[in-house]
RNA sequence: GGCCGAGUGGCGGAAUGGCAGACGCACAGGACUUAAAAUCCUGUUUGGGGUUACCCAAGUGCGGGUUCGAGUCCCGCCUCGGCUACCA
């Protein structure tokens, strides 16, 4: 037999570690702790990507390593098992969602075991179990009993919040109702992305270009009662704490720039005549500034109140509760026009049409507060009714929108900041108002304030504008409060009641379930269909699950369900307890595993679900719950897996080919002629379209930077690696990988293809590749030319010699280090080394053999418990202590050092390690060939890095 | 348009500012074999020179700069990829 066989190896192994428990955590941490996650799958039908096993074999390998290092390793899996696909398969099939989704999660789960992962399968979850979504549902009823004091800047129960006497004087109802307006999880009447053919509500990020992500359906705009979460509440700690976690930069940036955290001014701009304008502004001075704007006003935010003095008109939002008041009986139908329009216009003709600015005059003048004049309102969509004030003034000198729209409307630009000699701008240009400029620079055109800098301006000023009243400094977020329902069957329902009075109409008093009577489970529907109504499936439930009585109160039901992001938003913690009774997590057992020490996972999730999870987690650490501000220190992305890399060339109808130079995109991403119009003007006929080929790797040559047909050069032929896809057919499938070449192939493959984090192509034969190094490391130590299972006979229990142990621990010593780096390819290519070296060698001492195993064991387990045990142990492996190298033995005693004149290479000489500058030196003038290059030149300088190098500068 | 990342042999990639191309793939030649597969050995950046050992020159997307010395640091571009998009 003993060829390498991972066909029969791989299942013995995975079976010996379930049976044996060998990667079951305990309860706490028996010596220093570590957490390892992987962001959990969502269980498609489709079964495993080659993507999932990247971030799941490089968080494997760390815990193997650091299992074997002496740490205990909580290193848990589960599933994100609530979504749409599983409830389109059921609305098809009319079967529940649960049938599909547990087979799929079955699925997903014989395919991790295939792989070797040493998860301690005891604590897996998926989000759909009713003992995990019981506690999603009172995370949920804790977000509804917690408010966030401004003031100590955190959550605290609703039971705290101070109530204004004249409210507590109306009684325990009135009471209820205030205090819902500040619960962290309340209802507002929301513009929602309604999408008919999926029969729900999207959130903004699941609408792409106005259509839906998912099935790419068309979006409508339409008022609802949603569920909203309060994240904005956290947003300046959301972003602050960025700081206290270790993250890849660009994702926090990402993070920080979702928050979107801006600090401006607010100003009112007076709606009144100019002849009362005088006695609105001492009013103001005396009275100051309100909280909440009258109707005399209109209020902006503005991030660039230095600019006030250019402000020569304003735009309000379609939406903005002023627009009828606004609105002149001359432009009322343009008007009305205009914003029906606005209303019925997806996001994405807003953003075919977003060249070209648009909006309407309401007839209306505001009165600037800083110079009085008079400048007209208009509305226009450009402007957004859900941030800041729904209002601004417009500044076209200074800001490429409003210039823009001044442009196109006629509208007079001021400039009010000369930009000096800043490179670009055209200073003359912009004091004629025909360009714009958006930097900083000194103030001109602003009365006292001139020859000020922006920046000292802007402090300046808004002093000046608190001072009398009509201003006050105010921050703005990009961030908006999270809608957190949809109207689908396959969610956690919410735990919230809606009173009902006599007559059975809700009186809208709410109250949560009370946590004895949780979970409250997704009852048996007779089918799951939506019915295209903006109302969720639920509302067809039986009456005795929508109808409960509770202390002889009759309720209603909340029929939406969370969305899918609810249950990623805190697994992590689960894990940590996951059979818990009485409380999602033991509050023992969390404070010694938290935080997550590693997380892995892909960078899409950059943005929602990490900052959806921390906002959880906040709130879950303001109440008492958790013991960390954050919940994953370290956060690693790894790169996306494409597919092989394609040869395309393109042809025209008649099949001559097109060289890959002449080809473009039309609109929909189709290969079309490139169109030379030398003048630059539109083409007049359509381009001609092109068909895409590929062409044999065979057919292609290099040119310079560039692939050519190697029949006919002159034609250039594209090559690159594409995202995989089902609709390009080059979808790698892991159950394949496995059959053909086995589970340690794909790991070490996975792994060998390059760093982590970096955007990486499939190759076919880069797995073989590393298949041929396990077989030749199985033939360093298996005699495979006898039948029976027998040690190499060049294997015996001699000590290394020396030239043996300083391989030996060179590679002890540089796959230590490379993992505690995560650098796990060259960590592999030096293990390759290590092989290339042994196989020549013919006699191995056993104790090599050994140190070997276990560095190879992290990344491919199977094969490497296998040797183990024919090297002579019972035991597994897995916890066997990591090899320690001897120092002595990574250091060299003799080493060449390269020796240049001028920079450039010239010989080398052999020196001993420890070897001093000055002989160092010497060693290098008395080489022959250096003495030759030096002789009769002066040297200027000669630098001397011991153990690197000697460089010479010569005249 | 903005932000982020990446450009090194035929390919994936390696290189604390110090010998560019480790390791793997692919390819070529050889050994073993009746033969093939498998395996083992040797070679492979480009151009030029030499009988061989070898020598010379150029070379990390492009153009500058810092430095004794740059794939690596700085400035300005180009190309590709990802994310994002009127946030006042």
């Amino acid at each position: 037999m003993p060829r390498y066989q991972p066909r029969q190896l791989e299942p013995k192994w995975q079976a010996y570690w379930e049976k044996h428990e060998t990667f079951r955590t305990p309860d706490l941490p028996t010596g220093p702790k570590l957490y390892v996650l992987d962001m959990f799958p969502y269980p498609s039908g489709d079964g495993l990507h080659v993507g999932h096993p990247e971030g799941y074999t490089a968080t494997d390998i760390v815990c193997r390593f650091e299992r074997m290092r002496g740490k205990s390793v909580l290193h848990p899996m589960g599933f994100d098992a609530f979504g749409l696909p599983a409830e389109e398969h059921a609305i098809r099939t009319n079967t529940p969602p649960r049938v599909q989704t547990e087979r799929n999660i079955a699925n997903f789960r014989r395919q991790l075991k295939m792989l070797g992962l040493s998860y301690d399968w005891n604590r897996e979850l998926a989000t759909t179990d009713v003992d995990y979504f019981r506690w999603t549902q009172w995370i949920f009823t804790l977000l509804f009993d917690t408010w966030f004091d401004d003031e100590a800047g955190r959550g605290r129960p609703i039971a705290e919040l101070p109530v204004p006497s004249e409210v507590a004087e109306q009684g325990e109802r009135e009471i209820r109702k205030y205090q819902d307006q500040f619960r962290l999880a309340y209802q507002s009447d929301a513009l929602v992305n309604w999408c008919p053919a999926l029969g729900t509500v999207l959130a903004n990020e699941e609408v792409i270009d106005g259509k839906s992500e998912r099935g790419n359906h068309p979006v409508q705009r339409i008022p609802l009662r949603q569920w909203m979460l309060r994240i904005t509440a956290y947003a300046d700690r959301l972003e602050r704490d960025l700081e206290l976690v270790r993250w890849p930069d660009s994702t926090k940036k990402l993070q920080a720039d979702w928050i979107g955290r801006s600090v401006g001014a607010e100003v009112d701009f007076f709606l009144g005549s100019p002849e009362q304008f005088s006695d609105w502004k001492s009013e103001r001075s005396r009275r100051g500034f309100p909280a909440q704007p009258g109707a005399d006003v209109l209020r902006i935010y503005t991030t660039r109140p230095d600019t006030l003095f250019g402000a020569t008109y304003m735009v309000i939002a379609p939406e903005h509760p002023f627009v009828d008041r606004l609105t002149t009986a001359g432009q009322r139908a343009a008007i009305t026009a205009y914003r029906e329009r606005a209303a019925t216009r997806s996001d994405r003709e807003r953003t075919e049409a977003s060249k070209a600015k648009t909006g309407v005059f309401t007839g209306s003048h505001a009165i600037n507060p800083v110079n009085g004049q008079p400048i007209p309102i208009w509305i226009a969509d450009y402007v957004l009714i859900s941030y800041g004030t729904g209002a601004i003034m417009a500044v076209p000198a200074h800001d490429t929108r409003d210039f823009e729209f001044a442009v196109e409307f006629h509208l007079p630009i001021v400039a009010v900041v000369d930009p000096g000699s800043v490179g670009e701008v055209d200073r003359a240009k912009l004091l004629a108002g025909e360009q714009c400029y958006a930097g900083v620079g000194r103030a001109i055109h602003s009365n006292e304030f001139d020859g000020m800098e922006t920046e000292p301006f802007k402090i300046r000023i808004a002093e000046r504008l608190a001072a009398e009243g009509i201003g006050r400094r105010a921050v703005n977020y990009k961030l908006r409060d999270w809608l957190f329902s949809r109207q689908r069957f396959w969610g956690e329902p919410f735990p919230i009641l809606h009173e009902l009075d006599g007559a059975g109409q809700p009186t809208g008093m709410l109250r949560a379930v009370p946590p004895d009577q949780l979970p409250v489970d997704l009852p048996r529907l007779d089918d799951y269909k939506p019915h295209g109504r903006p109302e969720p499936p639920l509302a067809k439930a039986p009456d005795d699950w929508l109808y409960p009585v509770i202390d002889g109160q009759r309720y209603r039901r909340e029929t939406n369900t969370m969305p899918q992001w609810a249950g990623s938003c805190w697994y992590y913690l689960r894990f940590i307890d996951p059979k818990n009774p009485q409380a999602p997590v033991d509050r023992e057992k969390e404070r010694v595993w938290m935080p997550v020490d590693l997380y892995v996972g892909g960078a899409e999730h950059a943005v929602l679900h990490l900052l959806y999870a921390r906002f959880w987690h906040k709130v879950l650490y303001d109440r008492g719950f958790v013991s960390t501000p954050e919940p994953f220190a370290r956060l690693v992305h790894q790169g996306m897996i494409l597919g092989e890399i394609e040869f395309t060339g393109y042809q025209d109808a008649s099949g001559n080919w097109i060289s890959a130079s002449d080809v473009a995109e039309d609109a929909n991403g189709a290969p079309v002629m490139r169109i030379k119009t030398p003048t630059g003007g539109a083409a007049t006929t359509p381009p001609t379209a092109l068909q895409a080929r590929k062409v044999d790797p065979e057919q292609v040559e290099k040119k310079g930077d560039l692939f050519v047909l190697r029949e006919l050069p002159s034609i250039r032929i594209e090559s690159r690696a594409n995202k995989m896809s089902k609709s390009r057919g080059n979808v790698v499938n892991p159950d394949e990988i496995v059959r053909d070449f086995g589970a340690d192939s794909l790991r070490l493959y996975e792994m060998f293809m390059g760093p982590l984090e970096q955007v990486k192509p499939w190759s076919m034969a880069g797995v073989s590749g590393v298949r041929g190094f396990l077989d030749r490391a199985w033939r360093m130590i298996v005699d495979e030319k006898l039948e029976a299972i027998a040690l190499s006979p060049a294997i015996d229990d001699s000590l290394p010699s020396d030239a043996q142990n300083r391989v030996i621990h060179k590679t002890i010593q540089a796959v230590t280090r490379d993992l505690e780096r995560m650098e796990f390819n060259t960590a592999i290519a030096r293990m390759m080394e290590f092989v290339n070296f042994f196989t020549k060698e013919s006699q191995r001492p056993r104790s090599a053999m050994e140190a070997f195993v276990l560095l190879l064991s992290p990344f491919a387990p199977h094969i490497a418990e296998e040797l183990w045990q024919l090297l002579g142990h019972s035991q597994s492996l897995a916890h066997a202590p990591w090899p320690p190298f001897e120092e002595a033995y990574t250091r060299d005693t003799s080493i060449e050092v390269p020796v240049q004149i001028c920079g450039k290479l010239r010989s080398k000489i052999s020196v001993p390690a420890d070897c001093s500058p000055d002989d160092l030196e010497t060693a290098a003038r008395a080489d022959a060939r250096i003495a030759e290059l030096l002789a009769g030149k002066q040297i200027v300088k000669s630098i001397v890095v011991p153990g690197r190098l000697v460089n010479f500068v010569v005249k």
